[in-house]
RNA sequence: GGCAUCGUGGCCGAGUGGCUAGGCAAGGCUCUGCAAAAGCUUGUACAGCGGUUCGAAUCCGCUCGAUGCCUCCA
């Protein structure tokens, strides 16, 4: 009997727009797809959200007893940088102006970018393919999709024939599009008279003399264009339909769009069952990206060198700031939020520690079945994280009043507590355990508690001046001091 | 201009046709030598204007505003 036998999931689905009960394809099984980073800079904060959402959702997944192959692709092709005629990949660009071969900047933000996963303790994906490694299997779709009438070849590239698809299909079904309002509002750009029409998409591009990566096909040599990827590696990892396909909001249109019909074209047939779209995180009000140069990167949250922060914080206070926020709602990022959420964070970190310390009563004030099923309640309404959140303070609250002999519990009980704490806290939302320093055993903590005794010492024959010197100076050193019931305790911070 | 999402108390941020979000901050109280920590407690918010309804912040319409997409973008 797997948790997911009585914990119906229901998700948002981008294409409904609406809830809809989760059932997979394959009894047991999920398959799932995210459309990963273009690694030709360092991955900023704003990707990382999207990517912890997801993280969160594969840990919930997993946890509900799903068999879940999480495809997380890289992009290393490099996508166009426009639809000029003379359009050159992105990386091949980068690489130019740092005089670097391309797959040399691919392999230095690709390591950047686990590195920076890793510290926010994301589990890694199933299967991470990269674009380079799947050239054969785009080609092949892009021969499937021209023998089936749906691109047209010009001057060595192939494009996606928007129009003839949209005969027989709809396109624009996910972002709320029609092709009619589409052509009436596209500019008429220079340099596209290749594409029987702007909407057209390429599949394949022929690459001019001096771009560096390519490949040859059947249309000379050439690179892939900037959807097929994923439809290629979504399908060869997971099959021609699967269960989630995931991404930021602003891959909707045309990204996600353009696989759809791509799919559509191939295999005659819709390729996902729930998409799921992670919203953005914005700073000052504006959405963070790359070319804007509105953002921030993750080692200056953890070393708190930027302008709009005064202090550092730790990858697990981020993950808990993100966290509070719904998926799907745009989130604002902020010094006084985080502050905020940092000090939030330490206050349910103190209560899981404090947790395996209660002393256990006869009966139990506070009916943790329920607590429990209120916690899956939230998860399974679309992976609710905020309202789980206010699950664990609720606990929070529980276990300070039987720490302060308010109310009691029973050994199981508590031990029932925190398994569930532990499964939410560390297994779910993926938070690491800073505060758990094993200080007890270590020099430092026997230094602190040679301190406290001799405060304590001083305090019994009233001399204050000496006991709260101790306590001053401590905490000036990031130790606090917490007087309590049973002799004092301390924490850093 | 088109499409989409959204506008919640000092800040962040859930939710919803009638009943509690939660966190942070603030005030009061308990505890304390004084603090800190912790606990208890207070605040009565849902952009504006109409409409539907016994009842709407929650549904509908309009207005204003914000953001995203429409060109690579998580």
């Amino acid at each position: 009997m797997q948790l997911f036998e009585n914990q119906p999931l229901k998700i948002y689905n981008s294409l409904s727009g609406k809830k809809e009960v989760f059932e997979p394809l394959n009894q047991g099984y999920v398959g799932m797809y995210v459309c990963g980073p273009t690694v030709y800079s360092n991955v900023h904060l704003g990707n990382c959200r999207t990517f912890m959402s997801f993280d969160m959702i594969f840990r919930y997944l997993k946890h509900l007893g799903f068999k879940v192959r999480y495809v997380r692709n890289i992009t290393d092709a490099g996508h166009l940088v426009d639809d000029a005629e003379d359009g050159e990949d992105k990386i091949a660009k980068k690489a130019l102006l740092e005089k670097l071969e391309p797959m040399e900047v691919v392999q230095r933000y690709t390591v950047d970018f686990h590195n920076i996963l890793d510290q926010f303790n994301f589990l890694p994906p199933s299967i991470e393919p990269t674009a380079t490694g799947h050239i054969i299997e785009q080609i092949e779709i892009i021969k499937d999709i021209l023998a089936k009438g749906y691109a047209y070849e010009v001057n060595g590239s192939v494009y996606f024939d928007v129009a003839i698809f949209n005969k027989t299909n709809e396109y624009g079904k996910l972002s709320g599009r029609k092709l009619e309002d589409m052509i009436a509002n596209t500019r008429a750009l220079a340099a596209q008279n290749e594409k029987k029409n702007p909407q057209d998409f390429a599949l394949w591009k022929k690459a001019e003399p001096q771009h560096i990566m390519r490949w040859p096909s059947p249309w000379g040599d050439g690179f892939p264009g900037w959807h097929l990827e994923c439809t290629a590696m979504s399908t060869k990892y997971l099959g021609e339909t699967f269960d989630i396909h995931g991404g930021g909001m602003d891959l909707k249109f045309p990204h996600h769009e353009c696989e759809i019909a791509q799919a559509e074209a191939c295999y005659g047939h819709s390729p996902v069952r729930y998409w799921m779209h992670a919203n953005m995180l914005t700073m000052n009000g504006k959405k963070m990206a790359k070319s804007t140069g509105n953002n921030i990167l993750p080692g200056e949250i953890f070393s708190g060198e930027n302008s709009i922060l005064s202090k550092a914080f730790t990858p697990s206070v981020v993950r808990f700031f993100m966290m509070q926020a719904h998926y799907t709602s745009i989130l604002d990022l902020s010094n006084d939020a985080l502050i905020a959420s940092e000090k939030g964070y330490q206050r349910l970190m103190e209560a899981v520690n404090t947790l395996p310390k209660l002393e256990v009563g006869p009966k139990t004030d506070f009916d943790i079945p329920s607590w429990k099923q209120l916690c899956y309640d939230a998860m399974n309404d679309d992976f609710n994280t905020p309202i789980l959140i206010a699950q664990l303070f609720e606990a929070v609250k529980r276990i300070n009043l039987v720490k302060e002999g308010k109310e009691t519990i029973t050994a199981a009980d508590k031990a029932l507590l925190k398994e569930h704490i532990d499964v939410f806290v560390f297994d779910i939302l993926g938070l690491e355990n800073e505060r758990a320093s094993g200080v007890d055993s270590n020099k430092l903590g026997g230094v602190v508690e040679l301190l406290i005794q001799l405060r304590m010492e001083a305090r019994a024959n009233k001399d204050f001046a000496t006991s709260d010197k101790i306590r001053d100076q401590l905490a000036a050193m990031g130790i606090q001091l917490k007087d309590g019931k049973e002799g004092t305790t301390f924490t850093l911070f």
